[in-house]
DNA sequence: AAACAAATTAGACAAGTGTATAATATAAAA
DNA sequence: TTTTATATTATACACTTGTCTAATTTGTTT
């Protein structure tokens, strides 16, 4: 329950890839055009994250051929829920309203956001 | 606006020591009651995250002695809320509400966490 | 089967982070 | 003023992260 690894940047810009693509397996050349293009990665860059990521579990991967096919093992809400969760703790001991508080408080009811959060709540009940 | 540098985990928890004693400055001696204790980290190991701490400016010092002082330069509060603007916008596109929504969604109503987040809206407005 | 092209793998490297040992300064004691 | 303690500095080192170049594999064309 607390082994929260959390993922280095770029490798988590992989991850985030993988998971928000329609289709799956993608090899290579997909995450190229999504991720890897706007970051400016050359392909063995961003073959180099997959590789890290899959020795970390992250990931599994078939070669195919000459390519290479990957797949998102861990899933995405849990590993962010865990991430946000361990950034709670870390900086806000624990406590979500205060981070709520800090992130918003001071500029008082201005925001739409605190309008959300009103909806929020609303479903919550 | 956007120049966040995010501390290393153990220079945080260094800056937590600092920001968090009553007496300003500090010596050594007193950081490792209050934080390398605990760590188990030797001397020379608490200084050098100081030092870091100093290139970088977070933190000033002079010599007193043979020992040596320091005096947190940034502050608390402005440097975690721009770190949680930093991780929401990463995580949660910006959203402070999705990561609620994410944090404790699901479990519904149940938290006295909720009951905290009205209290904290009742304040807002 | 040889040559080509496309993709992957192997390796490398600098910067940053966690951590420590050995060397040096310096106040206090003898 | 020597010696002794203690604190600090200088280094160093292993790992991680971001990135890449060069080497190798493998399917496709000649």
């Amino acid at each position: 329950m607390d082994n929260i690894r959390r993922l280095p940047d770029a490798e988590f810009d992989v991850m985030v890839a993988l998971w928000d693509c329609k289709v799956s397996p993608v090899n290579t050349a997909y995450l190229m055009e999504n991720v890897g293009k706007q970051k400016g990665w050359k392909a063995p860059t961003l073959i180099s994250f997959l590789t890290r990521l899959e020795e970390k579990g992250f990931v599994h991967s078939e070669k195919k051929g000459k390519e290479r096919q990957y797949f998102p093992v861990a899933q995405k809400d849990s590993y962010i829920k865990c991430v946000a969760l361990d950034f709670i703790d870390r900086y806000f001991s624990g406590s979500l309203v205060k981070m709520v508080d800090t992130v918003y408080g001071e500029e008082k009811s201005t925001s739409d956001e605190i309008d959300e959060m009103k909806k929020w709540i609303q479903n919550e009940i």
